[in-house]
DNA sequence: CCACTCTTCTGGAATCAATCAAGTTTGCGC
DNA sequence: GCGCAAACTTGATTGATTCCAGAAGAGTGG
């Protein structure tokens, strides 16, 4: 497992990055949101258990806000769903959500920095980022229908 | 109150449009939409018990859910926030929302129909809808800060 | 290499929005 | 008015998330 080594000390610079201290609940966590682009944080929970399982569910909600606070991962929450995690940050990309399973996608944005739209009335906002959230049909979803 | 019961016959003609029943709660909740552009759930339940004490919270969910499927209402729900509501519906708008104070205000959106944006790459998926979500600070927050 | 300090993690309880379930009330067509 | 289905009340429950107190561990200086 000579790249998984390898791919870990790079987590660990990231850590080291941010001041953060290197653990293994946050090594876990960072390998886990690289393995699955739009996590929710119950599956964190289980990915992380699964090398580690005294890991505790407090400790995976502490060090995805850490995470989040030091701008390593970014947190996507479409509306009735859960909160979902991912590592890819920093090119203001956007999404789109299947309204009937749920699943998510990368959506580049052609514009590729904050904000990339501009309000018609800001109402005096001082508005600094414009999310984008596509709702549509999933592949599966439209076809087979037998994907639930 | 000649103008109250004036709007309230014309609440109850739009429950009637989409084959609800009128009853109290659900006029109550059409009422406190209008004097409330963009109101959370729990401000809804304290505006309906103002009128009508004995309302429970669990008509009021059911209230806004079948409001929701007829198409009276829109729900938005701006990530770490909780549900809120909107009786203005049928232009495809867009929010502002303020990052400190929660604050939501209405953007116009140019196209005025869905989907008024598309993505670069669907990935497959058959998008209906863009929804945008301005982030931002509002005026009160960005001078003051004193109404935190 | 060891001790110290502060951050982080563990385990458990608490909170809050939202939903579910059972029984009662009520709007509205007949 | 009658009766039925929709809507409401009461109360319990779920599920994601947060709070709290004490234990463990990472990094630092000796």
């Amino acid at each position: 497992m000579a790249i998984v080594g390898a791919v870990t000390s790079d987590f660990e610079a990231q850590l080291r990055a941010v001041s953060l201290r290197v653990t293994r609940p946050r090594l876990a966590v960072l390998a886990a949101l690289r393995d699955h682009p739009h996590i929710d944080t119950d599956t964190v929970i289980k990915l992380v258990r699964a090398d580690h399982p005294t890991v505790s569910h407090q400790a995976i909600y502490d060090v995805l806000r850490a995470l989040r606070d030091a701008g390593l991962v970014r947190r996507i929450q479409p509306a009735g769903a859960t909160a979902r995690y991912e590592s890819r940050v920093g090119d203001n990309h956007h999404h789109v959500v299947c309204r009937s399973c749920g699943a998510v996608a990368d959506v580049d944005c052609p514009v590729g920095h904050a904000p990339c739209l501009t309000a018609s009335d800001d109402h005096g906002f001082v508005v600094d980022e414009a999310e984008v959230v596509y709702w549509g049909t999933c592949p599966d979803c439209a076809t087979g229908r037998t994907t639930q």
